[in-house]
RNA sequence: UGGGGCGUGGUGCAAUGGCAGCACACCAGACUUUGGAUCUGUGGAUCUUGGUUCGAAUCCAGGCGCCCCAGCCA
């Protein structure tokens, strides 16, 4: 790959960056992970972490890891430590953990002092009241000629009180002296403001909730606008780095540095990243598995890091997939398939190769003498020479997949079939005689006889066959339980829908035992990545036992004759 | 539309006034002890209309389309 010639990060940001460093804006760099911890990561979290991480490691800068907890309501300490877990194991590396709450006291005093200039207020005006002030936007995207599209937002009767006044209720709200819901703090800005995020925003409200790590001592708790801009002047950090849908509240994080006269950090944004047949939404990831629809946050067909990690997904892949997109400003739409590309192709460099036959199909060799074991030489890794090779026993009876076999075979078709010879890999030609079918007619058996003289796969006389196919000797396979995912969604975009049943794939789970896999497989540890040769990409479930080893799919190899096989049906 | 953001092959990005290029996908072929991998090749794009210029994806003006904002969520 590129990564020692590519900067990792997106072109205008190192330009904006590297223009502040030049300029004096700054002169070191410092950026942020601002999660809110109320969720698990998925896989559109890794590209503001990704970006972050790489700006600040570009420029010899450090990374904070700061979590959003200004929503006691939502928080949990859980998540935390999930969210430290899934960034590490993604690779990524921060100086310093800190919490929106560790500020809340310094927060204050900043609030008290708004109060004091007059530029904050406490308003004592209800939600529905505070919300109907504000002024309106069309409604829907059609705009009627008839109706000013905007209404402009009327000043609160609250708007004028004394500094003192306001100064006092702030206080009393502070100890909780007033019920939630019936006075808020709100800067004092512009109630006619183009930008609706300008209508004297809310930067305090009441919460008689307890903290996962203040406890009881707040009954006021921040908003995201009062909150995250001024956490980053505390820390300093220079490149505060978001999603396109916070450009609007850049003119009020501006506005608070500019009034409070504090550090300057500079919010620069990027678009999100969507992935098709990728759910983003917290709240429907949870309604999955709450109701059940998948096993829990680490399903593999899920996009969280937990489930992308328990699929079998390298780390190394999601950052190469995300860094390889590249970045603007644009709203767009990855196709998951660029995503599984990204999988195989590291996989392919670094997986060992095994052999295992996911719906087994008994092959006799007739010819070959019924107590005899040969240990075949295979290469662990043909892409990769340093990763030697294993000896892997063969016998007369062995199992191929069901699928390498057609007692009549379509045009093109060049496996196994009644009078044809093929290779076994890493084995011996075998030419195949007949097959044994019960009394329904299905094929039980197929029969065989192999050339003693083409061991190892290769013929003295130079004869080739079309076809190589992997197998394993019936007397030392491991019988394994072999979990098949496809999409979880019928649809591109789950994320539209509300009516989550209507879109579930009801084949996204498949699971398969006993499929057989070849001894060695039997000192696979938990999260061991393997190639199944001709199959896919294989890692080992913890659901594994001694007795039962699972492992799920990550990704199919490309099947060519898959597609050839389709466009002969049609 | 009040404000803001964004328009380049099917998808994601590049080209920063000078031959529109790359990756994924697709199609065709070569090679192959994985019908894998690898390699080669074909097709296909600058939202639109005008303007500036020797020359425009790029600069200017108008139009069109998509996305975001009316939480005391982040």
């Amino acid at each position: 790959m590129n990564s020692g010639t590519r900067s990792r990060i997106p072109s205008f940001i190192r330009e904006a960056v590297e223009e502040d460093l030049r300029t004096g804006r700054f002169n070191y760099v410092r950026t942020r992970l601002p999660p809110e911890p109320n969720g698990y990561l998925h896989i559109g979290h890794c590209k503001a972490f990704l970006i972050d991480y790489f700006t600040a490691q570009e420029f010899g800068g450090e990374l904070y890891l700061r979590f959003d907890d200004t929503n006691p309501t939502k928080e949990e300490t859980e998540f935390v430590e999930a969210i430290k877990e899934d960034a590490a194991w993604l690779g990524i590396r921060w100086v310093k953990e800190t919490y929106a709450s560790d500020y809340f006291d310094l927060l204050y005093e900043w609030a008290v002092k708004l109060v004091k200039m007059g530029l904050a207020y406490v308003d004592d005006q209800s939600q529905a009241e505070l919300s109907a002030s504000r002024g309106t936007l069309p409604k829907g995207t059609k705009w009627k000629e008839t109706e000013p599209n905007i209404r402009p937002g009327v000043e609160s009767p609250w708007r004028n009180r004394s500094v003192e006044e306001n100064l006092d209720l702030l206080e009393r709200m502070k100890n909780g002296e007033f019920p939630e819901g019936s006075r808020v703090l709100r800067a004092k800005i512009d109630m006619n403001h183009p930008n609706l995020l300008m209508r004297d925003p809310v930067m305090y409200r009441i919460m008689h909730v307890p903290h996962h790590r203040t406890g009881t001592k707040w009954h006021i708790y921040p908003t995201y606008d009062w909150s995250h801009g001024q956490n980053d002047a505390m820390e300093g950090i220079t490149h505060s780095l978001c999603s396109e849908e916070y450009r609007i509240h850049r003119p009020l994080y501006e506005w608070f540095i500019e009034k409070l006269g504090v550090f300057p950090s500079r919010q620069i944004e990027f678009s999100r990243l969507n992935l098709t047949y990728a759910m983003m939404s917290k709240r429907k990831l949870r309604k999955l598995v709450e109701k059940g629809i998948v096993r829990g946050w680490d399903d593999p067909r899920l996009t969280t890091l937990r489930g992308l990690r328990r699929r079998g997904v390298p780390p190394e892949a999601i950052i190469e997939f995300v860094t390889n997109l590249g970045e603007t400003k644009n709203d767009s739409w990855v196709d998951m398939a660029q995503f599984e590309a990204v999988i195989r192709d590291v996989l392919n460099k670094t997986a060992l190769r095994r052999m295992a036959v996911l719906r087994p199909l008994k092959l006799v060799i007739d010819n070959y003498p019924d107590d005899l074991v040969e240990e075949m030489d295979a290469l662990n890794n043909p892409e990769d020479p340093t990763a030697g090779t294993r000896k892997v026993p063969f016998s007369k009876v062995l199992y191929i997949e069901q699928d390498d076999f057609r007692e009549v075979p379509s045009p093109k078709y060049y496996r196994l079939y009644p009078g044809n010879e093929v290779r076994l890999r890493y084995a011996y030609l075998v030419k195949c005689t007949h097959a044994v079918k019960d009394e329904n007619g299905n094929v039980v058996e197929v029969h065989a006889t192999y050339d003693p003289a083409t061991r190892g796969g290769d013929a003295p006389d130079g004869r080739k066959v079309k076809a190589t196919l992997h197998w394993v000797s019936a007397a030392h396979a491991l019988p394994v339980e072999v979990r098949l995912y496809e999409q979880l969604f019928t649809v591109e975009r789950p994320d539209d829908t509300e009516d989550l049943d209507s879109i579930i794939n009801p084949n996204s789970l498949q699971v398969l035992y006993p499929s057989y896999a070849e001894a060695s497989l039997s000192e696979a540890k938990v999260g061991d990545r393997f190639q199944f040769e001709r199959v896919g990409y294989f890692c080992l479930d913890p659901d594994s036992t001694d007795g039962k080893l699972v492992f799920n799919r990550t990704v199919t190899l490309k099947d060519s004759w898959a597609k050839v096989e389709k466009s002969l049906q049609t």
